[in-house]
DNA sequence: TTCCTATGTCATCCAATTGTGATGATCTGA
DNA sequence: TCAGATCATCACAATTGGATGACATAGGAA
């Protein structure tokens, strides 16, 4: 699963911060960790994930500030984050929302319970990046499953081409350039050519289109591909 | 499955509580938890949970005192208890089922044996709760007995095959990395080779599908295997 | 002990998948 | 309309991943 929403986790108490990344990582999301709040800067200007899961105390950089700055970025204006607060910082809250933290959990808190705040968000900012299967037109892929039909019949895709039709059903209409699908898509830092991704979206099309079908797969000359947000709409 | 059944975990040991509190969670129950045998006592005269994990070690008050003191409360003379018990206390499991323990399971256990095994008395005791079998098709599976069919005939299958096959009947369709599945059918933690899983579905397709017949363990290439949810219907 | 079953590893075979270079088609702007 | 830039496809060789049969071992049953 490559395109499992990914998760940072910047938490300084180890033991808590192992817990998390176990019980995140059976729920299958990717996730990524980093004990101070310098260091996870560094890690954001490298790399944005789907969501921060931020300790509110942390050495380096404290989560507050972190927060304050991630909001300043453009790049993570949006970025859904989650504090966690220390009983006794409850009143901090305000504060912590204030900053621009999405949400706040008081610790000690029960795993049940983040996870699903964690879901929660995630569903509110990107449905896409979570819903069990993604839909367009007759298109549908199912992530659980593995599995895509058109209309009514099965589909048989490769594994790339599978990872770069979801990849694309979750951001319909946005433009991808082929250096951007190399990083989301084929494994990160992969020093493949980029025409080869030409290919695979020819393989892709050739998969899920018959003869005459509408091509769900837009070419954006000089661009790149998206995944055409009007398919399956009007004619 | 109406409500999820309760769970109490009473055992000290952290690191082992966490583990079972979070596999017993992921399989749907309700889990409580207490590190002392009399914090436990105290939380049973609150409420009383569906099942009773109660480690034979506690500070606080015995688990085998706890265990009699239970069952001669009216109200828990018929609760479900399994006792967890350290290897070279096996000798002394005579004394625990005394006590009155309906089961008991000898530590280090293997996550699934455990699973099963609450499985297997909540079924006993609330029948209604968990499905005692699982149908898909002409395959026929019965927890209880142990005994999996296909069209009339009785299929033999060894253990880990059996397990293998409920693992994936329980939930058709959703595909399996070679990794979840040793850690659900296995025991967590294993240190198996990730292609030893290869061969038991082998063993299982062996097992369960004459020469020419449908198939209904379905292989996806790059991402692990899995039940066809479409198996039984259409031709 | 001895036989038998269940398991985990390997080695090997076979088929699906993949990255590339070559080639032809299209598009853009001068 | 023409040249250069971009894309779409094809064929192909290499690689990867999965299926299968053989084997050694561990544990139980007899």
């Amino acid at each position: 699963m490559t395109t499992s929403p990914r998760i940072l986790i910047v938490e300084d108490e180890e033991p808590l911060s192992l817990l998390l990344r176990y019980n995140l990582e059976s729920e299958g999301y990717a996730v990524e960790s980093a004990m101070r709040g310098d260091d996870a800067e560094l890690m954001l200007k490298e790399h944005i994930p789907d969501l921060v899961l931020l300790d509110w105390m942390l050495p380096g950089l404290s989560g507050i500030e972190l927060c304050r700055r991630l909001r300043q970025r453009s790049d993570t204006k949006n970025l859904p984050i989650i504090l966690l607060t220390a009983r006794g910082e409850e009143d901090e809250r305000v504060r912590g929302l204030a900053t621009g933290a999405d949400d706040y959990v008081v610790k000690p808190f029960s795993v049940p319970e983040l996870l699903a705040r964690v879901g929660a968000l995630l569903r509110r900012v990107s449905p896409n990046r979570v819903a069990s299967s993604l839909e367009a037109g007759d298109l549908h892929l199912d992530r659980s499953s593995h599995r895509v039909r058109r209309g009514g019949r099965e589909l048989h895709l490769g594994p790339t081409e599978f990872r770069l039709l979801e990849f694309l059903m979750e951001r319909p209409g946005r433009v991808f350039s082929r250096a951007q699908l190399l990083d989301h898509v084929w494994s990160m830092d992969s020093e493949i050519d980029e025409r080869t991704v030409d290919v695979h979206v020819g393989r892709l099309r050739k998969a899920i289109n018959k003869p005459r079908e509408r091509d769900p797969v837009r070419t954006i000359r000089g661009a790149g591909y998206s995944f055409d947000e009007n398919f399956g709409r009007k004619a």
